[in-house]
DNA sequence: CTGTTAGCGCTTTCAG
DNA sequence: CTGAAAGCGCTAACAG
């Protein structure tokens, strides 16, 4: 303790061992650890003079509040966690960009966490976030049981991209149906009657509205779906290319619709690998545009979503929730859009 | 407080109001608190039986530990921090996995922060991690001044990717020099006279090394380099396909060797809308490999960097000074590799 | 406008 | 092996 040291007049500049505290600034300047509470947090009545040379001190010691002990005493802090699939991809990554940009205007601090969609990191990221009484936390959820434990313990949950809480919480997603059948009416115009479907096998409602509208466009159209062309691949998909492989060789679609960044470019590395030429031998629509889409010949048609956006509009629900807990639970569904490009043309 | 209901025997099922505390499970299994602390943080003397009552108390009551409480008293935390320039960018966003993966493995949390390159920013961050008492901060630094307020206060800081610190402190960096002389070594062996270099204006190491690696190739292979085809950009770079395209039109160089991927992919686009063949008009050769590169046609030759074991041995760094702070800092220099592709060629 | 007092939830001596 | 007591740094009544 530096209470056997003389405590006065100490340059600044010494490497401190020790953090300054609150009670050392408020000593510099001669008042109560009190009233140095409330000058430097900014509430409560402070005299001007009083303020002026406890921020002084505050600046001159590099004063750093200690946030344990705030978030103790308060019971709650400014973070406002946030967990997603995969930092990786860059559907994530632009995502969690966006939802940083809203919370940082607001004054909150993100921190960000992958699961590699894996429920138990998941749960034990909302458990970390638990235990530093995070004010609310964002999530892709690949389960549900996070945001229920979440819930449970009171603390503000919204789940972007897709809704799985069984909990009531806000939510924010893509119309993913009405994308999908976006995509695939536009390969059915086009002629096409054998088009083949790559999704992730999960109970995500992501995943189950894409396959929902793809069948929804054929029974419009009346074309009959060949189930052996809906094919399923588990999260993490090591041998993606192999299945897609086989579908192609076994099946022969005309064009496929890859309901996913990540597969769209696998099927796109298969079919170079095959030497089947696009739009010519297969046609290609993908779902989330990302620049590689617009950079390969030909391009390729695919549904954008607004990504950032999502992720602003995730954390504008956060900070409205916050402001008024007892509103009722609110789903905010955000169109996509079809970007007709080169992968596509009739079947030959 | 809950010492106004009874607070027996309650089923672990209501909505919690109130968190539940250490106290809470400890009078539930009939011990004390320090009692209970021994048994669930496992350290101290605690009797089988008493560690299985409390232990079975805990987990019915679904009890979280505070972290707030736990990091005042122990003056420091299991969080390391994370600052990176760009989310959004691919190379930041799989550096961050690669350190994730390692710190989680070492049972510590990571906290990501992007700073967009921004100083003003990074400090903020620095000072977030320092009110938390961050055992140590990982970062890709803008400006030296974060690192050296986090050195002062005696958190440990290791440089990934850029060393810029004027404190002493442990760094992990690519071969810049070593890359982009091979980048260009190769150019100029293919017979190219006019080389344009596509930089960051930065005080960054990274760029600098890869601007004395483009220098010191020219020097080798006795070709006189025209300072006009030496392209320096912001690194918010808006306008920055403008200046690659005056670039092309007033200099008119056979070869660009881009310096990292954002820079690459602009040129790629410039020269695609001008309708410039690759290689045949202009060779084109990137930094840092990311997936688009591969695909486009041709395929976009390029130096490789080992970018998700830089943050892996960012974090050992990083692991290895909290277990011994004495130690001298160390850099370790992770060497790229340049990838030949369909870009590059003879001029015409 | 300011100081005193108490306590957030946890860990850690120190006695038993 | 266990409990009592103290205190980490901060904020929030509550008197002055």
């Amino acid at each position: 303790m530096n209470a056997t040291q003389h405590p006065e007049e100490e340059e600044g500049r010494a490497p401190l061992a020790q953090p300054v505290t609150l009670t050392d600034i408020a000593r510099a300047a001669g008042t109560s650890a009190s009233t140095a509470s409330r000058a430097l947090s900014g509430r409560g009545y402070v005299s001007a003079e009083a303020r002026a040379r406890l921020v002084a001190a505050a600046d001159r010691l590099g004063y750093v509040p200690n946030a344990s002990a705030r978030t103790l005493k308060q019971r709650t802090s400014r973070v406002v966690g946030v967990v997603v699939s995969d930092i990786g991809n860059q559907f994530y990554a632009r995502l969690a960009a966006g939802i940083e940009q809203t919370l940082r205007e607001a004054d909150y601090q993100m921190m960000l966490l992958g699961d590699n969609s894996e429920s138990a990191e998941e749960i034990a990221g909302a458990r970390a976030f638990l235990a530093m009484r995070a004010r609310g936390v964002i999530m892709t959820p690949v389960s549900g049981d996070a945001a229920s434990l979440l819930v449970a313990q009171g603390v503000a949950v919204v789940e972007v991209d897709r809704q799985l809480a069984t909990s009531p919480c806000d939510a924010v997603v893509i119309d993913n149906e009405r994308g999908a059948y976006d995509a695939t009416a536009h390969l059915l115009a086009l002629g096409h009657s054998k088009v083949a479907l790559l999704v992730v096998d999960t109970e995500w409602t992501s995943d189950a509205g894409r396959e929902q509208g793809f069948r929804k466009a054929h029974a419009e159209a009346g074309v009959e779906l060949d189930e052996r062309l809906v094919a399923r691949f588990p999260v993490h998909a090591p041998h993606a290319k192999e299945r897609i492989e086989r579908l192609l060789r076994e099946d022969a679609p005309t064009a496929i619709f890859a309901s996913n960044n990540l597969l769209a470019e696998q099927a796109w590395h298969v079919l170079r690998r095959r030497g089947l030429r696009l739009p010519d031998d297969v046609s290609l629509v993908g779902f989330d545009d990302v620049p590689w889409m617009e950079m390969v010949d030909p391009a390729i048609t695919v549904v954008a979503q607004p990504t950032e956006e999502l992720g602003r509009s995730a954390a504008r629900l956060l900070l409205r929730r916050l402001d008024d807990p007892a509103s009722p639970p609110r789903l905010d569904c955000l169109q996509p859009s079809l970007v007709i490009r080169g992968s596509t043309a009739p079947p030959s």
